[in-house]
DNA sequence: GCCAACGTTGGC
DNA sequence: GCCAACGTTGGC
């Protein structure tokens, strides 16, 4: 199994409208960035993810499973598009932050440091398991 | 609100 | 195919 990093804008997009999905899920949709797409062709039924919030919270504030691999992005008509459908799992109990994840060497190379705009990011299993403790899981 | 980083577009 | 111009993202 592999792990992502999924950021979003409370603002256009946030955990709280995730968790109001609930199983249904939601499309992660609106991707305009090759590298962000590529990942998503990546991820596989059953993978697990960060969902962060950017720009004002910039922490990690849950847990999400690919429940949908990648399929047209229905809110545009141009076909180099795509898009994953994901749900929440479980909030963290206690979310962290980006000035955290800064803080300990273990996590300098994850995209989310070393690739700021990039929307969606693999995460490695040490990754996952490093930032899992610090979340409280 | 600013600005650095970076991706995309389009002229040549 | 290069590169300048431009737009967007996101941290500060």
């Amino acid at each position: 199994m592999a792990y992502w990093l999924f950021k979003s804008e409370p603002s256009a997009w946030s955990w709280q409208d995730q968790l109001a999905k609930g199983e249904a899920g939601e499309e992660w949709d609106g991707v305009r960035n090759y590298q962000a797409r590529n990942n998503m062709r990546k991820m596989r039924l059953g993978d697990q993810g960060f969902f962060y919030h950017s720009q004002k919270d910039k922490e990690i504030v849950g847990i999400v499973e690919v429940m949908a691999e990648a399929h047209p992005d229905s809110t545009t008509d141009d076909e180099r598009w795509e898009c994953v459908d994901i749900k929440a799992v479980s909030s963290v109990p206690t979310p962290v932050t980006l000035e955290q994840v800064k803080a300990n060497a273990k996590l300098a190379e994850m995209a989310l440091v070393k690739n700021t705009r990039l929307s969606v990011q693999p995460v490695t299993e040490a990754e996952w398991d490093i930032v899992c403790s610090m979340a409280g899981l």
